[in-house]
DNA sequence: ATCCCGAGGG
DNA sequence: CCCTCTGGAT
């Protein structure tokens, strides 16, 4: 799947077209002002849904403005405020040690490389191209959760089941300019139509072109 | 391959 | 009690 054929490219093309139209206002769900507040937020999502995360960066980024304030934090204090978090003895450990970096090498500030990115812990590279996509406006790669997977194994677009292996192919497949919205309608159609366990794939605008849909909907 | 380990709903 | 939600590190 690395050498994608003129007519995968062209199928990719029209499953893009469909997804624009039925969510022309796909985008990131997460809440934040500054990179630094969605670099934590991504962090927080982690096996978590976002409007969990949201009602509870809404109380924590009152508290935490700055990577020194996460940095300066009593351990067990962080972990308090992460309380209700999936997680979040991981997430509070990896958000403060994340924060000590940005202060000592990065002079407080997220940095925009993706090698920087992947460097903080707890950053990995679905956290990295959600950051550099929505804070920074800079797309390198393709944001590949269990979302953007799962559909992606369904619709044909990859057979790969290891993440970095489904972002080449989509990145090998997609055209630049969508790979962000991509991903941002994707995770829209996962969690209203194409569900893990029981998609819905009578009524779906992508059946026509979903060999799994196909499937699905010709046996039962 | 395993660990991390909360909240909401049926 | 069980399932759903839905990444990263070791």
């Amino acid at each position: 799947m690395s050498h994608p054929s003129e007519a995968e490219r062209a199928r990719a093309r029209q499953i893009v077209a469909i997804l624009r139209r039925t969510y022309p206002d796909a985008k990131c769900s997460l809440n934040f002002t500054t990179p630094l507040e969605l670099l934590v937020a991504t962090i927080l999502s982690a096996q978590c849904t976002d409007e969990r995360v949201n009602a509870t960066t809404e109380k924590l980024f009152q508290k935490y403005r700055t990577a020194a304030d996460y940095a300066s934090a009593p351990l067990e204090q962080l972990e308090q405020d992460l309380k209700s978090i999936v997680f979040y003895r991981n997430k509070a450990k990896n958000i403060q040690a994340m924060a000590r970096i940005l202060v000592q090498e990065h002079g407080g500030e997220v940095p925009q490389g993706m090698d920087d990115l992947l460097r903080l812990p707890g950053v990995a590279r679905k956290t990295a191209n959600v950051v550099q996509g929505n804070a920074f406006h800079h797309v390198e790669g393709v944001v590949v959760d269990t979302h953007v997977s799962r559909i992606s194994r369904r619709l044909g677009l990859t057979k790969e089941d290891d993440p970095p292996k489904i972002e080449r192919d989509l990145m090998a497949l997609l055209d630049q300019p969508d790979w962000l919205d991509f991903s941002h309608m994707l995770i829209y159609h996962g969690r209203a139509v194409c569900k893990a366990p029981t998609p819905t794939c009578p009524g779906c605008v992508l059946l026509e072109l979903c060999p799994t849909g196909q499937e699905r909907t010709n046996v039962v």
